[in-house]
DNA sequence: ATTTATTTATACTGACTGTATAGCTAAAAA
DNA sequence: TTTTTAGCTATACAGTCAGTATAAATAAAT
């Protein structure tokens, strides 16, 4: 009755491990050939080893867990080096850099993060929450834009938010993902987003290593 | 038993009325702000006026219905003007051309074919059929692009594969669809399009009307 | 009149999401 | 130890959906 406090040790280790298995497991379910349609809470807590019950007490229902797993592909997509791309002086060197770190991050999990895309077409409430994440990437390209806008000059005739849109629209998955081949490997297409950007950012094509 | 010869008169054309009702109801289902998850036989035959199992009848399966609606959608999204911009003399006209009959088509069903693409990501098989028909975009990108090599030529180090897949990508719907926003119209996309286009193949920007 | 295409009614299987409820186990606190 | 609590499970249920099977009704074509 009277609430006590109650400091969770082993516990919280045991519910985070769990927690972790049904993710990975999740992963792996919607990365089988099968295709997504064979993504089921189900599936998911089989492969788990866990019960299908033990799922939703953990992320309440398949949008739940959905998200879960994107914000655990985000945090394994080495999203922690954007903030070094920040620290450049030269904000066209700064952009160059944003495009490696989400051109990897794309690549990190490319069927991944297509399924997931489409599941969050699918169901609005997903698609909000998955778009909400990608706004950060927006916002720094905001941020690049008026700092390259303050030393050179954007583009004549195309306003601030005609470039942060473009530049959006390339370094988007779809993008990425458009350009992936067999013969073009992320990094190949990194250095073409990254030639476009440039242009589409001062007009004009300038060497970058 | 024996087959005698059997002339659809009106029997076909009451067929293809029902067939249209269908797609019809099936596109207006789709479209529904409820989203692509009320998306159902029956709710697509209630709203037609049919019965369920017309619908079967008709197209198969949910796959053949949805397959069903995006070929109608390309017959409505006036296609037929690709072979008008073939005829340029300039292939960058065409390229052009190419890129307004498109963002057209884009345009015309934008929710529609967002949410087509959603469950063509889904379902793997009707991700296929949806890609294939848009092979036909690349093709006709690969024959304007060996056009522009033949008078100009393409921007140094960078292959014609490397060009055509940066053009299959922006004139994408994906891309199209990041840049429409409340102030940008369909309109002033495309011409941000073919800003992009033509540095992508020619390495320059040069004025087009 | 008879064949045939089209449409419908009904009933079923199987898979899925989500909820409710009760019970079990082991860690944490008294 | 005893009690409280978090985590996990078993079971059962409601509701939706896709797809199949089957028989039947309707009306056009012959």
């Amino acid at each position: 009755m009277c609430p006590r406090p109650y400091r969770l040790g082993r516990r919280l280790a045991a519910g985070e491990k769990t927690r972790a298995q049904i993710v990975a497991a999740a992963r792996k379910v919607l990365m089988a050939p099968e295709g997504p349609a064979a993504f089921s809470i189900d599936a998911v807590a089989h492969e788990a080893g866990v019960s299908r019950m033990t799922v939703y007490y953990r992320f309440e229902s398949r949008r739940g867990l959905l998200e879960a797993l994107f914000d655990d592909l985000a945090a394994r997509g080495r999203m922690d080096r954007l903030a070094g791309a920040f620290r450049h002086a030269d904000p066209v060197e700064a952009l160059s850099e944003f495009i490696g770190v989400f051109t990897g991050f794309w690549a990190s999990g490319r069927l991944l993060i297509r399924r997931l895309h489409g599941m969050g077409t699918m169901d609005p409430e997903l698609g909000r929450a998955l778009r909400a994440r990608e706004e950060r990437r927006r916002h720094g390209l905001d941020v690049l834009v008026r700092r390259i806008a303050e030393r050179r000059s954007l583009p004549p005739s195309m306003t601030p938010e005609d470039v942060v849109d473009l530049l959006f629209a390339l370094t988007s998955f779809e993008t990425f993902d458009a350009l992936v081949s067999g013969k073009r490997r992320p990094r190949d297409v990194a250095a073409l987003i990254r030639r476009l950007a440039t242009f589409v950012a001062l007009g004009e094509t300038s060497r970058i290593s």
